[in-house]
DNA sequence: CTGAAAGCGCTTACAG
DNA sequence: CTGAAAGCGCTTACAG
C-alpha cells in the first residue's frame, strides 16, 4: 500500500480527518475515547504526517540552511556537527550547503534556500562579496564574519586569541615571529592583535596572507617560501592546518621545533588535537560557537524583529603544546 | 510586500496561472510574446518559486538525506562534501543527519527523513542494528556497510587496502605488526587481509579493537597500553587518526619512527594528508566513494525496482611517508 | 466535543 | 496556443 495519509487514518478510525488532525496536534477537546481510536489506526496504518503539507500550511517549514566553505575542513566539519546538533535539539533540520569554497555556489545556495523556504540561514563563509545576504529577507546568523549591519555574528575573540598567541610566541623566545593567514584585511582582528603585540615589544611585524582560494598545494609552497625568506623563528598561522605546514616545513628543512621554530596555530578542531595533540594552538570553542549560533537563530525566527544585542565574543584559550 | 506567488506574476503579466505555470516549466506550446510578458513579470517582482509546493505535487522533494556517524570527523566531513558535491549536480539537496555517533538518533533521523518525503537516503554509519532501514520504502544506498540484501554499497577496496598495509610493514622490517581497528568482526575486510598476510608469512596476527562508541580518550589510553603491552614493532591502524595516536605514543615513548615502529594508516583524508603528510597511510578514494553514491542513488530513485548489480570495490593506494 | 469546507502555492489533465 | 478547475496532504477558522 501507498504511503498513507490523513483521510486513510481517519476512514480507519471512523473519524473526520479534522479530527484525526487535532490528535496529531494534541489541539482542542476531544475525548479519550476518540484519542484512543486515532491513535490506534495511526499505529496500524504506520501513518506519518507528511511534513512538506504541514509547511505548505503553517509559515514554517522547519528547515534551517547552513553554508559553509567546506566540511572537508576539520574546522568547518566540527562547526557543522555543533550547529545541527543543537538546531535538532530545537526541532528543525539542516540544509547542508557546501560551498566548495566557491563564491558563484553561495549565491546559488541562497537562491536554492529561499526557494524552499528555510526558516533561516547560519553562515560561515569567507565571500563577503556574494551579494544577496542583504536581500533575503530571513533570519540570518553569521559565524566569524561579517555580513552587514543586521546579521548579527557569533565569533570567538579574535583579539584576544591573536594576543595570546603572539605574548607566548614572544615568551617562548621568538624575536620574529611572522604571522601567517588567509587575507590580511582590517577586519582581521588576530593579524591587528599580532601587529599590537609585536610594536609593543618594539618587534617587527611580518604578515604573510596566501588568500582563500589558494589550492593546498600552492599555499604549502607559498609558506615554505616565506618561512625560509624570513628566516622566522616562530610562526603564529591563523589555522591549524597552516601551522601544520610549517612543522612539516621544519621537519623536512631539518630545523628542531621549538628550539630554531616555535610554532603556534589557531582552532584547536578535535581531529586536530586527537592527530597532533602537541600542536601549540589557540582554541577556539567550537561548540559553543555552534550551540550559541543556533540559539541565536531559532530566536530570530520566533521574534524576527527584537533588536538583537551585539554578541560578545566567545573566550579562547591558549593551548600548549610541544611546539612551541 | 509578501513574497509574491504564481498569482501575483500572473496577474502582472496579464495572463493565467496555468500560462505562467508553463513558462516556469517550460511544458507545451507558448508565443514567444507570453513567454516575455511572463518572465518580466517575474523579474520585476523577483518571483521565485516555492519548492516546497512544487515537492506536495510532484511526487518528488528534491530532497536526499546523507546520514553519517559525525561531519566533525575528516573522512565523514570529505565524503559528506563530495556527496553534495555530486548531489548538488544532479539536482538534489542534502539533508543532513549527523548522528553524533549516536544510534539512537539515527533511528529517529530515519522517521524525520521519512516524514519529511525525501527521494532517498546516502548513509554511513555503523550501527547495523538500527533497525528501520529495510522498512523504509526509499532508495537507500550505503556507503560502506552492509545493511540488507537489497541495499547497494559502494566502498574501497578493503581486502586490497588490508593487505597492501600488512604486505608494506612487513616488507619494512616489521615482525610483529599488531592491528588497531574498531571492531574485529568478519565483515572486517581490513582485519581479514591482515590476518592473511600474517598467516601467509608465518607471523602471528594480533589484533585489538577499541569499539566504535569508546569516547577518544579512552582510545588513546587503551592504544597506549596495547602497544607498551605487545612491543609491537609496527602499526596498521583502519583509520589515521588511531595511526596518529601510535605516533603520538611513540614521540612520547622515545621510540624512534620508523626504526623501532612503523606505523601506517588508514584513509588519506585531504585534511590528514595536509597536515601530516608524512604518515603512510592507505588512501581511500573519498571523492569517487561520494560521486559513485551519489550517481547511484540518483538512478535507483529514477528507476526504483531496476536490478542492481553488486557494486564493484573502487581501488585504494598505498601512500609512503615517513612513518614506516 | 466533532465535522464540512476553504485554502497553503503550485501543477496537470481536460476543455476550448 | 491559453484558461478554469481539480488536487497534492495537510491545518484551521467556522458552524453546529
Amino acid at each position: 500500500m501507498a504511503r498513507p495519509k490523513l483521510q486513510d487514518v481517519a476512514a480507519r478510525a471512523g473519524v473526520s480527518v479534522t479530527t484525526v488532525s487535532r490528535v496529531l496536534n494534541n489541539r482542542g477537546y476531544l475525548s479519550d475515547d476518540l484519542r484512543r481510536r486515532v491513535n490506534a489506526a495511526i499505529d496500524e496504518l504506520g501513518y506519518r504526517p507528511d511534513a512538506i503539507a504541514r509547511s505548505l500550511i503553517g509559515q514554517k517549514s522547519g528547515l534551517v540552511g547552513i553554508v559553509v566553505p567546506t566540511v572537508a575542513d576539520p574546522f568547518f566539519g566540527e562547526l557543522v556537527s555543533a550547529i545541527e546538533r543543537s538546531l535538532a535539539g530545537h526541532g528543525y533540520k539542516a540544509l547542508l550547503c557546501d560551498c566548495q569554497e566557491n563564491a558563484a555556489r553561495e549565491a546559488e545556495y541562497l537562491d536554492l534556500l529561499q526557494a524552499n523556504r528555510v526558516d533561516g540561514i547560519i553562515t560561515s563563509t569567507h565571500n563577503r562579496e556574494v551579494a544577496g545576504y542583504d536581500r533575503a529577507e530571513l533570519p540570518i546568523v553569521a559565524v566569524d564574519r561579517r555580513l552587514g549591519a543586521h546579521i548579527p555574528v557569533v565569533r570567538g575573540d579574535n583579539r584576544a586569541g591573536g594576543r595570546l598567541a603572539t605574548e607566548h610566541l614572544i615568551a617562548r623566545g621568538a624575536r620574529a615571529p611572522i604571522l601567517l593567514t588567509a587575507t590580511d584585511h582590517p577586519g582581521n582582528d588576530r593579524a591587528t592583535s599580532y601587529r599590537e603585540v609585536m610594536t609593543a615589544h618594539g618587534l617587527e611585524p611580518r604578515v604573510r596572507a596566501y588568500g582563500y582560494a589558494t589550492p593546498v598545494e600552492d599555499r604549502r609552497a607559498l609558506v615554505e617560501t616565506w618561512l625560509a625568506e624570513t628566516g622566522a623563528d616562530g610562526v603564529f598561522a591563523t589555522d591549524d592546518l597552516t601551522a601544520m605546514m610549517a612543522l612539516e616545513w621544519a621537519h623536512k628543512t631539518g630545523r628542531r621545533v621549538p628550539e630554531d621554530v616555535r610554532v603556534v596555530g589557531y582552532d584547536g578542531s578535535a581531529a586536530v588535537r586527537q592527530g597532533v595533540p602537541g600542536l601549540t594552538t589557540i582554541g577556539q570553542p567550537i561548540e559553543r560557537l555552534g550551540a550559541r549560533a543556533a540559539q541565536l537563530l531559532v530566536d530570530r525566527i520566533a521574534a524576527p524583529d527584537a533588536e538583537t544585542a551585539p554578541e560578545p565574543p566567545l573566550p579562547v584559550a591558549l593551548r600548549v603544546g610541544w611546539t612551541s
